[in-house]
DNA sequence: AAACGCTTTACATGTCCATGACAACTGAGT
DNA sequence: ACTCAGTTGTCATGGACATGTAAAGCGTTT
């Protein structure tokens, strides 16, 4: 899984700081807005999955940036920060559709763990509409989603979490060439910034498990790969 | 399945309508009572499929409400909202007969899973009435949920409470990789914000028990687990 | 206080993957 | 056909990160 993105908007300087190392060093990648009108600018042009939100900024109040995105997405889950307890009621009330709040001061074990139980609610919720969860074959070889394996004439042989993701990404464009680029954007994440031959490496991989299958992925030569569709 | 209906009882003007909205939108039929007086007549006249009361009500309270309602019928399901962690004891205790309870402040995400959770439970009791509660076997080892135990070449040992659902889940999707996200949703909660080691340590302390069967549950590194089906 | 179940921490172990080197290949231009 | 530069296949390896495992902490029950 490429990692997943959290937008924080908090005007205090030094929370912000603490949040987004905190958060970093958790592996996620983190995004800052210091005031409301900062965040709804992030939150359009990055796209988080992820949304912390202050009660109290400058410009716009996390309620109001809460209704923004709310407008255009009712999809991603959102956090909010919040000084007293009694506030929640008016985040509640409000029907604001808020996912969860936390209130300050805060533990930083109690954020970690709330954003993690947050994204693992979501994941689960989302359900992976994107990808593949029936088996679907490559050449003559079947691959099983579910099961993380493939299997053909030879035998079957267990995939690897990035192997998995490639060949789902072929199997949703057959016969379309793939440049490196979108392989790359669409398996390890978007901003990756790797050496290209990791991407070989594991084509290689792929085809090797796929015995006699392999040349259903075909290589175009100085711009990527193709999956055969017959 | 038409629209599941939901009473929702609670004075506060601002998050009656909040709830309202949020489980409109979930896609449920939702009715209101502004009190405990109201709340029993739209009972009676809607036949609700899950019954939200808050306890601190005029006319009648939620206490009242809900015995008044356990005494026609034992099925609705019915979820109490209470101010504080204290007064849960009295719900539990008074023995009311509430299927699950929400200390208020919440987030809508934590409302929405439990009505989902209670709904989808009570929809089980109606339809099934276990989930597995017959003997079955991972590898070689028997499994027995009634007793909690399982039987192995080397002898019996007694399985724990979240041991025997992992184990059951692991027995619902034979082969399946289960991801570290859904076997926590799964055996912990929807609503659980502890380390994700926790699940680890249980996957070791179940594959002990399981003696020469061990490696029926196998790991798929970076994903989850999976259960080998022969 | 002792036992138990669950969680957390800490450290050991293992797996996968990113990377670089080099060989083999491709295709365009001669 | 041959050359050559750029691209891709393949292999080997170190390191980052996920998992295994033991032990300690914590709250509850006996």
């Amino acid at each position: 899984m490429s990692k997943q993105r959290i937008l924080v908007a908090e005007d205090d300087t030094n929370i912000r700081n603490g949040i987004f190392a905190l958060l970093q060093g958790e592996g996620y990648d983190v995004c800052v807005a210091k005031d409301g009108e900062e965040a709804i600018k992030r939150y359009t042009e990055r796209k988080p999955d992820l949304v912390i939100l202050d009660i109290m900024m400058p410009k716009k109040s996390g309620y109001d940036v809460c209704r923004a995105i709310r407008a255009k997405d009712l999809q991603t889950p959102l956090i909010m920060l919040t000084a007293k307890g009694e506030e929640i009621d008016k985040v509640l009330g409000l029907g604001l559709g808020a996912d969860d709040y936390i209130t300050k001061p805060f533990s930083t074990r109690e954020l970690v763990a709330r954003v993690a139980a947050v994204l693992r609610r979501s994941a689960v919720a989302v359900e992976v509409p994107a990808e593949v969860k029936d088996v679907f074959k490559i050449g003559k070889a079947e691959i099983n989603p579910k099961r993380y394996e493939v299997k053909t004439k030879e035998g079957v042989s267990s995939l690897s979490d990035k192997e998995m993701k490639l060949l789902q990404h072929f199997h949703l464009h057959p016969g379309e060439v793939l440049t490196r680029d979108v392989l790359l954007n669409a398996v390890w994440g978007i901003d990756y910034f790797g050496n290209t031959r990791t991407l070989d490496q594991h084509v290689a991989l792929i085809r090797k498990k796929l015995g006699m299958s392999a040349d259903a992925i075909q290589t175009v030569h100085g711009v990527g790969y193709r999956l055969e569709d017959i």
